[in-house]
DNA sequence: ACATTAAGTGATT
DNA sequence: AATCACTTAATGT
């Protein structure tokens, strides 16, 4: 029911009006399949061919990398309105992919089609420019990621990532567990509660089960 | 009441 | 900063 285009249509238009020209919609709606997925449902995952990509319209997916000693690292996240515009390169070469999307909170987006792609790129100036951006923002993203992990100490480095949390998750209630940041993080989770015993001494946040809050001056 | 999971901590490397 | 080993606290069945 949800995938007949005249629903897709109005998705399309109340999110993305602004972006897109009315013809580039209909096409998105034609090709596109509407989707949904729950909390820690893998959206694309590694080593795996993609057919389609996701556009978001509300939810939030995180996107990782593992190496291969089963270390998964915290890349970057997408939004509303986002793509990911790193794995559409790499689609149109090979169509493995090199990441790792999984849904953050409830996530509702339009898989479109890999061939579409290119072709839209010649045809609608719009999702050149589209594409473009959100190329941009993600290596910029990925940028502050690895200038993280290569200039700052771990405990910096945790404060980084709540805050950035914090601006995600638009609420100064951190839902997560010691673990789950541990994982993002790639380190174990006794040193994250240390850290952030300190930083609760310090008067930066303050710690409850499930559940840290960030002071935001 | 018991088991499970999350979090806190000293000691060691 | 990581690991071990153990404790305590909160939650589920």
């Amino acid at each position: 029911m949800k995938n007949n285009p005249t629903f897709l249509k109005q998705q399309l238009h109340l999110y993305f009006n602004a972006i897109f020209e009315t013809q580039l919609i209909n096409e998105i709606a034609e090709n596109g399949i509407y989707a949904t997925y729950e909390r820690s449902d893998i959206l694309v995952d590694i080593g795996l061919e993609m057919t389609h990509i996701p556009l978001i319209i509300n939810g939030l997916v995180k996107i990782s990398r593992e190496d291969s000693h089963e270390n998964e690292i915290l890349l970057y996240y997408l939004e509303e309105g986002d793509t990911c515009a790193i794995s559409f390169i790499n689609c149109i070469h090979r169509s493995k992919s090199m990441f790792r999307a999984t849904a953050e909170e409830k996530v509702e987006c339009i898989m479109f089609p890999v061939n579409k792609i290119e072709e839209w790129m010649i045809k609608y100036k719009t999702w050149r420019v589209f594409i473009i951006d959100s190329y941009h923002n993600r290596l910029e993203e990925m940028l502050n990621t690895i200038k993280s992990l290569a200039f700052l100490k771990l405990d910096n480095r945790l404060y980084n990532y709540l805050t950035n949390q914090v601006k995600i998750k638009n609420s100064e209630d951190v839902l997560i567990t010691h673990q789950e940041i541990a994982n993002d993080l790639n380190t174990s989770r006794v040193v994250v509660s240390r850290l952030l015993k300190t930083l609760e001494h310090e008067g930066k946040i303050q710690l409850g089960r499930h559940k840290i809050h960030v002071s935001i001056s």
